[in-house]
DNA sequence: CTTCGCTTTACGGTTTCCCGTAAGGAATGT
DNA sequence: ACATTCCTTACGGGAAACCGTAAAGCGAAG
């Protein structure tokens, strides 16, 4: 088993938790090392390579609140940067995210090591996460969720995202085309974007640009 | 201190650490007071009442996530439908949702008892809030974020929610006036609608309806 | 009852948006 | 080189939204 963990994670009542489940794992935790930022968490991860004792495996969340000035304001960061100076560690993403597709990405890309939602049973789902680590398996969370494309036919591009922030932002449709040619986003003529705004529409079942960007707002995509 | 509590949340390792929390407070906590379900949750109340043995507190979540289906879906629906059957019940909220005014409108509406956001420090939070609702007395946590009156001159009216929320749903702004008589909302003139948008967009510095919106849903108040 | 002031509604002109059609352009295949 | 197809753009008619002005409704005060 593990015997040298971090918890990233801003929530005290989620790192009180996780600090449980890796007892219970029998972890010997010292009840120190978990950290409220990433700013910390990569200090500790430092000191721990030039202590020689480094950290086997990182329990992070991905998002933190900036509640004081952080270099490091995300997981992704975090991750990013721990990396650098220790690749071999092991990494735990335990979010509130729970798309399939985010995860997966996740793991192809910055090859974390598993993938954890908060979700109904979180803990255990935490406690079978780590054990796959240990024997370097990669483990994606059975709870994550699959975006049904029923519920969203409509891949947003980010051309579709660039186009429905501007309509947030209070931009004028007819003005867009001006942007988008300064910017060489292409296609940039009226026609296509207002074509673009009404496919999107007619597919999600939407007859206003209002729905389009709550829609959006809600699930995150802009 | 309260001897009978129960939990509702759906998070298991949130759910672990409130129950930790209470532990520490002195709180006979026989191990089983917690559901991951609204309709568990409301079981449990009438039972104890049944039982001449009802609960003193209920901590529960604000969202729970609809994975088999329930009667009771949101943290709203099920304080509404405890105060029905037991009206001196104390409520405490922990949820995510961290704005000053959505945790003031529950206590007012709700007649909730506290409300703590899940945040950095919301164990130390939580039993503070506990303590408070031991004297008899509101708790509404400090680490709420106020949404600042200069970024919102501002004050929404239900009827301004109402017209928003119908062009957020798709509707045409000119069918709006239909829905108004319908509902016996005054004004219902098209032109009184119009007039009320552009001012509130005047006063908030928006051109378009979309930014109103997700200036709404930003704030919480749609 | 009349007048005053305020709110609501009606109306008309202008702008913006919506949507269908057709023309222009680039890439691909024959 | 030509044809085909797909993507982009231009244009125009009609609908919706925007905005100012004027009329109508309505309650309070005299």
């Amino acid at each position: 088993m593990f015997k040298k963990v971090l918890i990233a994670e801003d929530h005290e009542s989620v790192s009180i938790s996780v600090q449980k489940t890796l007892t219970e794992l029998g972890i010997v935790y010292d009840n120190s090392n978990y950290v409220y930022y990433c700013d910390d968490a990569i200090n500790r991860i430092k000191k721990a390579i030039n202590d020689k004792n480094p950290y086997e495996l990182l329990i992070t969340d991905l998002s933190f609140e900036d509640d004081t000035p952080q270099l490091i304001k995300s997981g992704v960061e975090l991750i990013k940067a721990i990396k650098l100076i220790q690749p071999t560690i092991k990494i735990l993403v335990f979010s509130i995210e729970n798309r399939l597709e985010i995860a997966k990405a996740l793991i192809k890309d910055l090859d974390i090591d598993a993938f954890v939602p908060k979700a109904r049973h979180d803990a255990k789902d935490m406690k079978l996460a780590i054990e796959s680590i240990l024997k370097n398996n990669k483990y994606l969370s059975p709870n994550l969720k699959q975006t049904s494309s029923v519920e969203n036919p409509h891949q947003f591009s980010n051309y579709d995202k660039t186009i429905i922030s501007l309509l947030a932002n209070g931009m004028p449709q007819k003005d867009i085309p001006f942007y988008l040619e300064k910017n060489n986003i292409k296609p940039s003529g009226l026609s296509s974007i207002e074509k673009r705004l009404s496919h999107i529409k007619e597919v999600q079942g939407f007859t206003k640009n209002e729905q389009l960007i709550v829609f959006c707002k809600d699930g995150g995509i802009i």
